[in-house]
DNA sequence: ACCTTGACCTTGG
DNA sequence: CCCAAGGCCAAGG
């Protein structure tokens, strides 16, 4: 069993939609909401060590693009489940596939 | 206690 | 949009 920061981070991963992904700084934001601590790093922390079991190309740098050394990965999966790209193909596009959970 | 490292972010140019 | 600088949080040496 893990902590309950961990737990939390997971969690909201697993919540997001498929075709819609939230930048680890807006899981920073709500998981920082309820626990207190943490920041974007913290998740990537989290999503290097224990993510392999979730959505993780769900989870996006602020940018856009996908996880650092993943970005090939990410992008198959998004054509999969249909998320919205930007023009070249390697970067969401934020203004329509950001996806916030509901309270 | 200090320094480095990391699936990061924001700001200014 | 890209790049460089500075900030940020926590873990590990």
């Amino acid at each position: 069993m893990d902590d309950a920061y961990t737990e939390a981070v997971l969690s909201v991963v697993e919540s997001i939609p498929p075709g819609h992904v939230m930048t680890y700084g807006a899981i920073a934001d709500v998981v920082g909401e309820t626990l207190g601590r943490g920041g974007p790093r913290q998740v990537g922390s989290v999503m290097s060590h224990e993510g392999g079991g979730t959505p993780w190309w769900r989870v996006i740098r602020a940018g856009g693009r996908g996880a650092r050394g993943h970005e090939i990965g990410a992008r198959e999966h998004w054509l999969a489940e249909g998320t919205p790209l930007l023009a070249d193909g390697e970067r969401v596009d934020l203004r329509r596939a950001a996806w916030t959970p509901p309270d």
